[in-house]
DNA sequence: AATGAATGAGACTTCATTCAT
DNA sequence: GATGAATGAAGTCTCATTCAT
């Protein structure tokens, strides 16, 4: 069985963020159109990470992307297109690799493993929340979160199926949180919590829920 | 034994906000000056949880509160500092009750129970991310929540030592994101998450590890 | 003949503000009435000069003067009414005292003295254009000192016709625009010009031409 | 001999003003930029001379130089720009020229002449006080008057010693004292005061005590 | 005589967006 | 494709003035 996981270690909202931000939007540049969008998209997303969608104005983006205003109305539409773009854009990233056909509780400890590594880089979380945050009431923006968050979940309660799970949709549900939250902890707390323990933790109660 | 839980329940992060805004920001409202305050914050943290800071204007919070624009300005001198009185309120106000010598378990089913009642109110967990995240304020903010994480993260320790948890600080932290997480969760999905199953579902396990 | 000489001295427009600011506006301070419009403007003179018209605010005037801003209005219908009266009452101020029945090119001589005296303190000068000229195209203050400078101008006129002057009318406005060219000078290049040297060779000029 | 006269013209304050209103502030326009900053510069320069800096608001100047309120903003960064590049443009402009190797009596003679003429244009005048006499700006301008003056101080000083006066330093500073005088006395006092029966005087004066 | 809360018109400025070239 | 000058609606904030007490 080929399960689709080579993107899901993306699930969760923050980290899409993560990678968001470490990878560059866009691969394809090869006609200069593709080129001009992704130097824009390049410069929004540092920018509103940085200051924050409002802050930033599109002079500023067509000044620091060097191109002229005007080509940035050219391919976007509006600036709220350039931020509903890049968020549709971090989504469709590929992501690392996962053991293919690897068992369910492998498909998790490697899932935590990836988490943990990403959490790592603190900094990148911080531009991640704050483009996340600022953002929230954006429906556009919220839609495209909730859509993936559901998508993506069913993905996870289907592993903890696999395991045994008497309540899959639960566990998966409880996992997700459990992630979120430590990475938001990490951001406030990170100094004396210690986030990646909690992930061993809570991998150890699965190994011992679910292992053989 | 009497626990200093009068407090408990503002622990996390989320929740100390859902408090900020289910209360009347500033109860003394004796003198006009107190009345017109009063009705300026009150107003600008519906709006400010509602639509956010930047696109909450000065107008709309003069109309809402029935006062002049003004007036606004004459008892705080920006918009920014209505933000930053309203973060100060939050931190200094009071607590519900927890019921006095409760059972731990019991202690913790309390907790999460007005923890889903706050839930309910979506409206008001986006004022917390809202004025959390904005970019200028983070780092005092910041040590502010942290410093409230390490406080309370400690009696959700004992709690667990007394539940006879073997890893007390590892369940705490675990709760404290399950808590967070879901919150999370509930602003971009709540509608199809069902958040407050995730608490039962975790209160459930508890009762089964720790229950008589 | 006895010629109210007494109040010469201050008829050229710089001169009179020289006086404006090492004076009291107002000496009578027996009602409270009284004290509390002395307090008015003697506040606004300060602030109108350190800051300008424009820029002092009737908030600044009440608080630095320790009256409440109903208070000013209740004495006075404008703002620009406070500097109205502010010039009036340094136009009816008292000036030095002239020496009695005084032979013309005496009374010259005296005035001139008198003059460079006041010259001495540039400080008090910069106050005096700060004030003037910010409100030059107020009508207002543009009548009052019109009207100042033609009583005035027809004084020093007759002391040049008792002087002999064929064209007294010329002497007496060339005399008074050195002086007030000289003032002016005095400002901008006042460490390099030796602007008292101008007087005493004009004085000079006159010594040889009406002396005996 | 040839004296660097022809800029002499401009050396006393207010007559340096009289050039910049009357001129184009900016003479290169070819493109549409230097076109519309031209306009903004043209316009804010009548009104401020008209109404003063304080009182004339954006919008006015928008309206009169037929652009956008935007434009303003795009060509400079506040109304505060806009006077400090009126200033710097004063003191760039050339002057007129001053005929070649004029006799001295004739060179004052022609000198006084343009005076008057630049005097009838009184709306003129103010702009100079107006601008000069803002607080905040006057260090910085009264360095650039003060270094003016003492440099065309010294070209006057020339022609009354080739004229063969006894006390050339004290001629040229009185004339130039009688100049500003009578540049001052023309904005409160013009209608009833007559400056240029003065200069016409002054001259005559000179023609008795210098001449043939 | 005195207070100070309250008002509202209008100021400066920002910035997403358009459009002629 | 690309430019950058131009727009104008909307924002924050100021402040002279009023008015109930």
């Amino acid at each position: 069985m080929r399960l689709p996981v080579g993107r899901f270690a993306y699930t969760h909202l923050f980290f899409y963020f993560y990678l968001l931000t470490s990878q560059s939007v866009c691969d394809m540049q090869n006609t200069e159109r593709e080129i001009s969008i992704k130097k824009i998209l390049d410069t929004a997303l540092v920018l509103f990470a940085d200051k924050g969608f409002n802050r930033t104005t599109t002079d500023e983006i067509a000044r620091k992307a060097r191109v002229s205003k005007g080509l940035i109305y050219f391919y976007f539409s509006s600036k709220e297109e350039i931020l509903t773009r890049l968020i549709e854009h971090i989504f469709d990233e590929g992501g690392g690799e996962m053991a293919d056909g690897a068992e369910p509780l492998e498909f998790i400890e490697q899932l935590l493993e990836s988490f943990r590594t990403a959490l790592k880089d603190m900094t990148r979380w911080k531009v991640a929340t704050s483009v996340l945050f600022q953002n929230q009431n954006r429906e556009a923006v919220r839609l495209i979160l909730k859509n993936k968050y559901v998508q993506y979940y069913s993905i996870l309660k289907d592993q903890f199926a696999l395991l045994g799970s008497s309540e899959p949709e639960m566990d998966a549900k409880e996992l997700l949180a459990i992630m979120d939250g430590v990475a938001l902890h990490s951001i406030f707390a990170g100094d004396v919590f210690k986030p990646e323990a909690v992930l061993d933790f809570t991998l150890k109660r699965y190994r011992k829920q679910f292992g053989p």
